[in-house]
DNA sequence: AGTTTAAGTCAGTCTTGTTGACATTCCAAG
DNA sequence: CTTGGAATGTCAACAAGACTGACTTAAACT
């Protein structure tokens, strides 16, 4: 409260500091996943298909490497994922038009229905926050994550935030 | 970019912005964990433990109930970490003075050993990401970051924080 | 033709969550 | 004082979702 806007002091550096921050994240993610898995559990689903569906939707077509590479599992444990989906019909996999060896991933409707049922109830809780936050705490709030990243996760968030405008 | 210190737009509030923000949380979170994973690997040990040490180091004596509440899940499941924290010595639970139902946690010397060590790792990720975001980045980071919070979470992560100094 | 790459599969293990049953301790009402 | 209920913690069994390792298939590259 008494270091909030406060000038150029490396006060907050302390380890204190930087324990309640970590504190923090650990909360605020908690409350973050709680919403979805709330959704989740009344389905067979959890939280990495939730994963799965979110990426898919955000760049339909992408390959299952890339998924891979995004969500940092390995095939083994995002293929059990993918299966299920593509039974269940909420995901389609096309070979590939020049590649044949390649899988292009896209959500079919009831697919995206899931989806916007997911990602309404996380970004309700975003849009509060962010509100609450206002908008030089959000962009404050951005910078520190996307510092947080490690490069080769920040480059592929940030092709992401690209991709969507 | 071009958002950072505007002014009091609502502009930052569209699904696309919360998306962004969605993701950059994901990405953020699994750095963030990246650290003391990797150190927990090479033990027996996994993120559950790495929770209970952290918590317990700060708050010693907590109880086995306050614990659940704080890390929201199910006694069994800490129960079967706190046992083999206290089988490797790491944890020490010393039945409670005035309720002998209870057991008061403590990290042993090897304990806090364990959990300076992953702190440590942790921190510097923070450390280093505070750094380069600057002050009032970081109290963006923050306020949101509470704002994320469900109540009671917040209620908890308040009390530590304020016992922290 | 031989190698590499993309994807998928099968089997087995580990961590970490779950529920259900149970033991111990405390406390309060009869 | 005793007895029954609530609180605290433990044991056992199971499921989800991650992992490794070995292998297949098909297509692409060289």
């Amino acid at each position: 409260m008494s270091e909030s806007s406060g000038g150029e002091t490396l006060l907050f550096l302390t380890d204190e500091q930087l324990r309640q921050g970590i504190e923090a994240v650990f909360f605020a993610y908690q409350s973050f996943t709680a919403d979805p898995d709330r959704i989740l559990a009344t389905m067979a689903y959890g939280r990495a298909h939730h994963r799965a569906i979110h990426f898919i939707n955000r760049a339909p077509g992408t390959t299952v490497n890339n998924l891979l590479a995004i969500l940092c599992v390995t095939k083994q444990s995002l293929n059990r994922v993918l299966r299920s989906l593509v039974e269940d019909e909420l995901v389609e996999a096309r070979v590939g038009k020049v590649d044949k060896r390649e899988r292009h991933l896209y959500l079919t409707e009831k697919g995206e229905a899931l989806e916007r049922k997911l990602s309404d109830a996380q970004r309700a809780r975003m849009r509060s926050a962010y509100r609450a936050a206002g908008p030089q705490a959000v962009a404050g709030f951005r910078t520190v994550l996307e510092a947080m990243m490690d490069p080769e996760m920040r480059r592929r968030y940030l092709s992401l935030k690209e991709s969507g405008v």
